[in-house]
DNA sequence: GAAGCTC
């Protein structure tokens, strides 16, 4: 696959066009900015044809070049008169807070030819995703990650609303084809991860030419050992920390080219206890070599601990943030199910999850634990309930192999811990249940309010209809719920009796899935 | 009592 995509020409979204160019802008330093769409209409011609992409555009009708102008003129007409009822049909309508750095005026893209991309990208988007128009959050994101002076970028957005084609096409769109070196480069937090965006831009950028390479660890035998490794002369690098980091180690992966990083789910990998030490590691070995190299952060979560680092991290960035009572969580239905005890738990799971979970497409059940994980397997396993279940204990083969047959659809249902929480896009998952409620290490009775947004992230890509069984049995279970409702300020619903059927019934017509 | 990430 050889064609010549010219370095990208990201041009032309520079500033806002129509609307007073600003005279006050200029002299303001952060302008903050409230794009807002209207309360959404009834959407789902797109969802029918979303088919396995989370990030298919929307397709309503869209007005002529809105401006996005980050100045605080300019959005206060946009927000308060604009009526933008005609604008994108989305499921992150909604709120998203901008705060951009400098002086440079960007307008929201609402078609992709707004962005100049190379015809063969484009070609991607239409023919190899069957995108329409960009997402709310990409025609935000995207003029601001391919005008120049390519700032950094920290952008928060709905789980399922098409965060991967950002940076994707970010990456694509940077790449000189004429230039044998890595030129960007992806850390995601798990292995699947890797993968799935190396799928996404593989296909997006199949017309261009544009070379691609995972970095995650092969099968323990094959493959040539890293030290007797050639260079990497891919100009994409998508992978996890410890292959790249440990690239980097043996001066396998030079960063002299290197003009676009992207950390994915970049709260998890600056996070203490998560990866923050990987990813400063590689931030530091570019910086050593390398002066201009763009970095984004994406993520569906930022905490604020998390969000005070990271705007250390990336100083002198934009930025895109939504309140977090807006993330989302209303697309899907949240359950709660009282269980006395394990045995109901793994009851509801065959009698009401395996009876109804075929009707409503598939259903990912998460778990704490590797352990758990394999054990509630073979519990269903034995009875003949067919089913698959993933954590890190499983070998990579198998992984990839279970991952590929859920994909495929040949399994309902997969059991994961939470390898599968983040970013794991599959559009046929309708219902997620939290076997397990996600807490805290050392701190039980907090929720890992992120963990619990990522996993119901899954259901619901794109604005389907989703829900959310909860099941609990422990005083410090109800605990955990309570406090899961107040944080986001959202009701759960509450299954009284977990052996009705007619009640999970009920709950699954609420949720829009019977 | 944890999940994920190189060898």
């Amino acid at each position: 696959m050889e064609n010549e995509t010219p370095e990208s020409k990201p041009t032309n979204v520079t500033k806002s066009t129509e609307s007073t160019e600003s005279t006050e802008a200029e002299s303001t330093k952060n302008n903050s900015v409230e794009a807002t769409a209207k309360p959404s209409e009834p959407r789902r011609a797109w969802a029918d044809e979303a088919d396995d992409d989370d990030e298919l555009a929307a397709s309503s009708p869209s007005p002529a070049s809105s401006s996005l102008g980050l100045d605080l003129d300019e959005l206060a007409i946009d927000d308060s008169k604009k009526k933008k009822a005609d604008s994108l049909d989305e499921p992150e309508d909604s709120n998203i807070k901008a705060v951009t750095s400098g002086h440079t005026l960007y307008s929201t893209a609402m078609t992709f030819e707004d962005l100049n991309l190379s015809t063969e990208l484009l070609k991607g988007l239409y023919v190899g995703m069957n995108f329409k128009r960009p997402s709310k959050i990409q025609s935000i994101s995207l003029p601001m990650i391919l005008t120049p002076p390519h700032k950094d970028l920290v952008a928060q957005a709905h789980n399922g609303s098409g965060k991967t084609t950002c940076f994707v096409l970010g990456m694509l769109s940077r790449v000189d084809v004429k230039l044998r070196e890595p030129q960007a480069l992806c850390i995601c937090p798990t292995r699947e991860l890797a993968i799935q965006n190396l799928e996404v831009l593989m296909k997006m950028g199949q017309f261009t030419g544009i070379t691609s390479v995972l970095a995650v660890p092969e099968k323990p035998g094959v493959g040539v050992p890293t030290h007797k490794m050639p260079p990497v002369t891919a100009q994409i690098v998508i992978g996890t920390p410890g292959t790249i980091g440990k690239w980097l180690g043996h001066g396998k992966l030079g960063m002299r080219a290197l003009k676009i990083l992207v950390f994915d789910e970049a709260d998890h990998m600056l996070a203490e206890g998560g990866f923050r030490d990987d990813s400063l590691k590689v931030i530091k070995a570019i910086e050593k070599v390398n002066k201009h190299c763009q970095v984004l952060l994406f993520s569906a979560t930022f905490n604020d601990v998390v969000k005070s680092f990271v705007s250390r991290v990336v100083r002198d960035g934009n930025q895109l943030f939504v309140k977090k009572e807006e993330l989302s969580l209303d697309v899907v239905k949240q359950y709660k199910v009282h269980c006395p005890d394990e045995l109901a738990k793994i009851s509801v799971i065959r009698d009401k999850i395996f009876e109804y979970g075929d009707k409503v497409g598939q259903t990912i059940v998460f778990v704490r634990t590797r352990t758990s994980a394999a054990a509630l397997h073979e519990s269903l396993a034995k009875d003949g309930y067919v089913c698959t279940s993933i954590h890190g204990t499983i070998d990579h083969e198998n992984r990839d192999k279970v991952v590929k047959e859920f994909r495929e659809g040949l399994t309902k249902v997969l059991i994961s811990t939470d390898i599968l929480a983040r970013g794991f896009d599959q559009s046929q998952v309708n219902l997620v249940v939290n076997y397990d409620l996600p807490f805290i290490h050392d701190h039980r009775a907090e929720p890992d309010y992120e963990v619990y947004l990522h996993r119901c992230g899954r259901a619901g890509r794109f604005g389907r209809k989703g829900a959310v069984f909860n099941f609990l049995r422990t005083d410090n279970d109800y605990v955990l719920m309570d406090k899961i409702q107040r944080h986001f300020g959202h009701q759960v619903h509450e299954i009284h009796d977990w052996r009705s059927d007619q009640q999970f019934e009920d709950a699954l017509k609420a949720a829009g899935l019977l």
